[in-house]
DNA sequence: AATGCAATTGCAAATCGTTTGCAAGAAGGA
DNA sequence: TCCTTCTTGCAAACGATTTGCAATTGCATT
């Protein structure tokens, strides 16, 4: 199987403009097949905000269709990970967790007692981040930045 | 069992300032037994300069004493990572990596083609990292910054 | 140096998250 | 509709790490 990058294909989309029918056009055109299990998932990503993992995706899949099994699941999430159309992120020891891809690049402050994760961004970071790496004769392919942090109250 | 943080017992503790048995009674006096397979471990540990795995470090120790085994090396980073004596990273899906926590904090560039792990400091960086927290309302317990790169040629 | 007991060990089996082989079942272009 | 290829569910395999257990060892105490 020959995967292509087809994120590209469905640009400037967000949590807004998200639209299933145009999304599995763009798989189509990329030699996806649009199967139950795969739509169940697609629209389990595009209807959340936190960052399930695997195992969460697939209880979620279950009260849809509960024929999907697990294993489709993390297929699926590897699959659309290739595609650019999801995010992986393996936050301290624990599973993966998922996100889709929507929008601009971010990072992570994780709740450490809730396991609430805070997206945020910060442009002078990576600027710094592409100055250091340069300095050490590097180019930055990606980089994964969390924040560990406790509520002040 | 009762965890101390003990690494202050032993503090301004450098690759070429570091003596053993310093170090041993730092450990005695927090209530841990020195044990052979610890000794072992400690002196891979202390001479190393790289990253290693748990699995390395047990080929290395076998290598000194033939009757180690894996769980010890495995149980013995989780106590020296409860005492703060040793850094876990867990990089990209890869298992776990350890370093012992010597001078200050320092945050990692790996190289995408070779593996290498280069250490830098940023303090610029840091003081950003807690500003943004603070905004957010929390306090960074710890943080994880990783640049995945490749050499400019 | 000998004693006693809790801490530590090696081993094998268990666990967790994830991947894989396989035969059966579906997607979608012709 | 047919045919080929992709996908699926299932169960078994997997790699990293942890655990239960009985045997051993460190070390504070005599």
């Amino acid at each position: 199987m020959q995967l292509t990058v087809i994120w590209n294909i469905v640009p400037r989309m967000t949590r807004e403009t998200y639209k299933k029918p145009d999304y599995e056009k763009a798989l189509r055109k990329a030699g996806i097949r649009i199967t139950r299990p795969r739509r169940v998932i697609l629209s389990i990503l595009g209807e959340t905000d936190d960052h399930p993992d695997a195992l969460e995706i697939f209880r979620r899949a279950v009260a849809i269709d509960s024929s999907i099994s697990l294993s489709t699941v993390y297929r699926t999430m590897k699959l659309l990970e290739g595609l650019g159309a999801i995010h992986r992120h393996a936050f301290e020891g624990g599973p993966s967790r998922f996100e889709q891809a929507v929008g601009e690049h971010h990072d992570h402050l994780i709740d450490m007692e809730s396991g609430d994760v805070i997206e945020f961004h910060s442009e002078k970071i990576e600027q710094l981040q592409n100055e250091i790496a340069r300095e050490l004769g590097y180019e930055i392919v990606h980089h994964r930045l969390e924040l560990y942090g406790r509520r002040i109250k």
